[in-house]
RNA sequence: GCCCUGGUGGUGAAAUUGGUAGACACGCAGGACUUAAAAUCCUGUUGCCAGCAAUGGCAGUGCGGGUUCAAGUCCCGCCUGGGGCACCA
């Protein structure tokens, strides 16, 4: 016998049980429908296009950049849409406030991890990064971002990476000009050679190159260049890489660690090779100075400063004692050469094997090979130790010309100044360490200020035993030393930088190949008359060849050395370096302005109308990498007339990050027992109370943050995520719940906190995800996020909605006329919102939403007049939504286009105000006046008050303050 | 070591020029509606003290001083979280 089978025609059950969230499904049908709102107004969005802008000239212009993601295989959390969240709104803002804005996203393509990835997996990088790059779409497109997709770029596109070589010829075909302080073609440079020689110019790379008309006009072609790559901007020189003999590869400072490589334990060496770099260093100035024009946060501006690394003193010459050879130093103390002990040379300076005398031989060499052994890590560590070895040779004191012993020691780093230094005692504290340490005899400078325990690092006080600065302060010895030095001709006023060339060249795949070709090891860019090219040949973009394999080519070459046919061109051999990851987001935001120009990496008139970037948004760890090549990039293009402004962000803001919230179960092995949180601090209670907490040591496991609601486990859940926890017995709490506890650390994968924006946005739509992160707190500091707290933004959101809709689907606006509060609500809101919008505190722009629909609820509005501009308002925040009600007021054109109201103060303002009442400071009541009320009056009433009188006590207040407006205060 | 930032309830935070500290939310507690749940609404929620209660008092923005009629906000000295740089001559 068998049960009849009730079928239900309606899927209510079903849509009950399978609802993962248990949401209830009728229940949204009948209210705020965000899915299906966000799903029409997405596909309506992109039926009519309105987020394609065209560069009509006719109007503002304002340009809102996120810095571009590189697409990683993890796809977006929820910290990643942060910035973006925030960029958007401002940008609907502008675009209300009829502007044009300029708001594309794109993608940093080419990098390290995809090519990583292909060698583990053979999966080729252009498959996964087309992949990856799809995946980061559909997240985004999620969110309801108002990208112009159109104009999206993406770095490893040949089209894209076209210009990327191109502008690398230009910086190829430039040298930088530091009379005029910028940049120019290299054909200028010849001309100046030709009538000239470079007595006025001298090379960056080699400063005491000198040659006139006639010898330059006689050097062979072949030599002609090599002297120019000693001006170029981008160059080829010899710069030290970590090289790992095992891996057959170069690797990058941060894969190495202790002098092996990161994986495998590899020893590595640092070794010369011939690289590809370009000359920031002579961009120094204009990079420090141009930061004077931005409107960035101080700290931005000050880590930039500090990488930059400007010091102001003096070069001197120290002839040798036995030798013709001489050593130029860097110091920032000229006014201290009389208090020269010794001198110091970095143990690679290239002086160090002709200068060692015989006997010290065997020692130098000891230290030259400690010093190789040491990794830049061990060097940091040990900061205070103080190590050296004794050259024998001794230079002579370019006045005194008493002899000074030279030594060799780490501490003097060969990358910086001339890599040796004189070295004074008395005034400066590694100099006097070192001195002790070899027991060489201080000349004390100071008189009484230095009294031989420590150095005396003052710049105050007056200079002794230092023959013609004796007598004189700090800043007048400088000078005087100074010209002193430049008189014998042995010494002048130098600026040094701590700013290094930057390397540009990567021994890797997956990056833009050069625009080079080599002939007799000689670079030719593409396009060179001299190179002769067949033209299919020489033409942009060299594209990237497919490979099969990624392993490294022969010497340390990349993997593209092993293309033959690739390499091989009938006028020469490839250059198979590619550049490395900044290349491409060195000046993407130009192309942006016109992404499809195929004669051009951006049409003049296309940037003058755009200009720079108004508003950056991006995280702090580009400070000094991406944003100091992209000032750079932009400053070069710029001189050479290809741009009209040299700056390319105006104004820079940070976002914070948002962290994760990592949940830990606390976990009894010996009795396989989870035990709630809550039980844990009070074990007696819950013996007392029949449960038995088991003794012994607790493990503490990560859970999935996906699996807990706010601290409390969904054990069912965990256990289908942990099936080996099956038969674990589950110590639950008096309420029958089970507690986990909270971290708070960085959102990743391992630590099972990751939180999709994907899920999110099914559970509580678009909008409410905006508005949650934006409620969250200010937008650039880090917080970590809380699914929780999203439940209060949602309900605002539904509460909102109520004010428009009823049952469903009753309209409820009508046009009747607006209570004086009502109208106060909404142009406060007006007011608040777009001040707020302006400073990017988006947090408060919710809160007062909040606080208005609070208002207005409370005063069943209805009006027309109200409603209809609170949507507009809304809609930076939350798009979807504001569309709907926007054409349910019968619109057809996107809310988009709608103008920002203006706020009026009539509204506003208000006639009377409850002050504080204070007596010495302390609020005791509250009294209302009008706010035109006389002063005196308000004394009069103030002082009638019950209140005021019995705090008051029968004295006379000795004064009574008044601030209008603001509030009111008796001093007794 | 140097530079830049921050420290406010159980939690995220607000207070934009020195003027009622804790807005707006989350969470929690209690209540209404409901057969029940969801949803929604209402009340309370910095701590301590007094009171049946309305309420009142005292303390309170990392710590210690100071300026001021008035300090989260300004000044001086510490403690501490986060970020950056680091033998830079």
């Amino acid at each position: 016998m068998s049960c009849p089978t009730i079928f239900y025609p309606s899927a209510k059950p079903i849509l009950y049980f399978c609802s993962p969230f248990g949401l209830d499904a009728e229940a949204n049908i009948m209210e705020y429908n965000f899915n299906e709102i966000e799903q029409k107004w997405k596909k309506w969005w992109k039926d009519n296009s309105v987020y394609t802008i065209t560069n009509d000239t006719s109007k503002p212009k304002c340009y809102v950049l996120d810095m571009f993601p590189y697409p990683s295989g993890a796809g977006l959390h929820v910290g990643h849409p942060l910035g973006y969240i925030a960029s958007d709104i401002y940008a609907r803002y502008k675009r209300q406030c009829g502007f044009q804005v300029l708001h594309p996203m794109g993608f940093d393509a080419f990098g390290l991890p995809a090519e990583q990835y292909a060698l583990e997996t053979g999966q080729h990088p252009s498959v996964t990064t087309e992949k990856n790059i799809k995946r980061y779409r559909e997240q985004l497109d999620n969110i309801g971002f108002s990208f112009d997709w159109s104009r999206s770029v993406t770095t490893s596109d040949p089209e894209y990476y076209r210009w990327t070589q191109w502008i690398f010829v230009q910086l190829f075909e430039a040298w930088f000009d530091r009379t005029k302080q910028k940049a120019r073609p290299v054909t200028e440079l010849i001309s100046i050679f030709e009538q000239e020689g470079n007595a006025n110019c001298p090379a960056p790379s080699d400063e005491r190159l000198r040659f006139d008309a006639q010898q330059w006009r006689q050097f062979s072609l072949e030599m002609q260049r090599d002297v120019l790559m000693k001006y170029r901007i981008a160059y080829l020189d010899y710069a030290e890489v970590w090289w790992c003999e095992a891996l057959g590869t170069v690797l990058a400072n941060d894969e190495v660690i202790n002098g092996q490589s990161e994986r495998g334990g590899h020893p590595c060496v640092r070794k010369k090779m011939r690289q590809w770099m370009l000359r920031i260093t002579e961009f120094a100035e204009r990079l420090l100075q141009g930061l004077e024009t931005l409107d960035w946060t101080e700290g931005m501006k000050e880590m930039q400063r500090s990488w930059i690394g400007k010091s102001t003193g003096a070069e001197v010459q120290f002839a040798l004692a036995n030798s013709e050879e001489i050593i130029e130093v860097f110091t920032t103390r000229p006014d201290t050469l009389f208090g020269v002990d010794f001198m110091v040379l970095a143990p690679e300076h290239e002086l160090v094997p002709k200068l060692t005398t015989k006997e010290q031989e065997a020692a130098v060499a000891e230290y030259q090979a400690y010093v190789e052994r040491r990794s830049e890590r061990e060097r940091m560590a040990e900061v205070k130790q103080v190590t050296g070895a004794f050259t024998g040779a001794y230079a002579l004191h370019p006045f005194s010309k008493k002899p000074i012993p030279i030594y060799i020691s780490e501490y003097v780093l060969a990358g910086y100044g001339t890599g040796a230094i004189m070295a004074v005692p008395a005034g400066d504290e590694r100099d006097h360490a070192f001195a002790r340490h070899f027991q060489i005899p201080i000349t004390n400078i100071f008189g009484s200020n230095y009294e031989g325990s420590a150095a005396y690092t003052d710049k105050s006080g007056l200079l002794s035993a230092s023959d013609f600065l004796n007598g004189m302060e700090v800043g007048p010895a400088m000078d005087a030393a100074i010209e002193a030095l430049e008189a014998a001709g042995i010494g002048r006023r130098r600026v040094n930088y701590k700013l290094r060339d930057a390397g540009f060249s990567r021994q890797r795949y997956w990056g833009e190949p050069f625009p080079i070709v080599y002939q007799n090891d000689q670079p030719f860019a593409l396009g060179e008359p001299a190179l002769n090219l067949p033209e299919e040949l020489s033409s942009l973009p060299v594209t990237l060849p497919h490979v099969e394999s990624y392993r490294p080519g022969p010497e340390g070459q990349g993997p593209l050395a092993n293309i033959e046919d690739w390499v091989e061109t009938p006028a020469g051999r490839r250059e198979t370096n590619t550049m490395p990851g900044y290349a491409g987001s060195s000046w993407y935001f130009l192309r942006y302005m016109d992404p499809h120009n195929q004669a051009q990496f951006v049409d003049k008139a296309a940037s003058d109308y755009w200009q720079q970037v108004d508003v950056y948004v991006g995280g702090t760890e580009h400070a000094v990498g991406h944003l100091l090549y992209a000032r750079m990039w932009t400053k070069a293009l710029a001189d050479l007339g290809f741009l009209s402004f040299d700056e390319p962000f105006k104004k820079l803001v940070n976002q914070g990050m948002i962290q994760g919230s990592s949940r830990y179960i606390a976990w009894n092995r010996e009795a396989n027992t989870f035990i709630s949180q809550s039980l844990l601090g009070k074990a007696q209670q819950a013996a007392g109370s029949g449960l038995e907490v088991p003794s012994g040591v607790i493990t503490e496991l990560r859970v999935d943050v996906n699996l807990v609601d706010g601290v409390e486990l969904n054990i069912e859940a965990f256990k289908a995520w942990r099936p080996e926890y099956q038969t674990a017995q589950f110590l639950l709490d008096e309420q029958g719940k089970f507690t986990c506890t909270s971290v708070v650390e960085k959102m990743s994968k391992s630590k099972y906190n990751v939180v999709n924006p994907d899920d999110i946005v099914a559970q509580y739509g678009a909008d409410t995800f905006r508005m949650y992160e934006m409620f969250l707190g200010p937008i650039e500091v880090s917080k970590p996020w809380d699914t929780q707290g999203i439940e209060g933004v949602h309900r605002f959101l539904k509460k909102l909605w109520r004010l428009y809709v009823a049952d469903g689907d009753t309209w409820l606006p009508e046009d009747e006329p607006a209570t004086e509060q009502m109208l106060r609500s909404l142009h406060k809101t007006i007011k608040k919102t777009a001040e707020d919008i302006e400073r990017f505190g988006f947090n408060t722009c919710v809160s007062q939403f909040m606080i208005c629909i609070n208002e207005l609820s409370a005063a069943q509005c209805k009006s027309r007049e109200v409603l209809e501009p609170l949507v507009v308002i809304l809609a930076p925040f939350a798009p979807h939504f504001a569309e709907e009600l926007w054409h349910r007021f019968g619109h057809y054109t996107s809310v988009l286009d709608a103008a920002f109201p203006r706020w009026e103060e009539q509204y506003l303002v208000e006639n009377s105000k409850l002050y504080p009442v204070a007596i010495n400071g302390k609020t005791r009541t509250e009294i209302a006046f009008a706010l035109d009320a006389a002063p005196s009056a308000i004394e009069a009433a103030v002082l009638q008050d019950e209140v005021v009188l019995k705090w008051l006590e029968g004295k006379t207040p000795k004064k009574v303050i008044y601030v209008k407006g603001r509030m009111i205060n008796l001093v007794v």
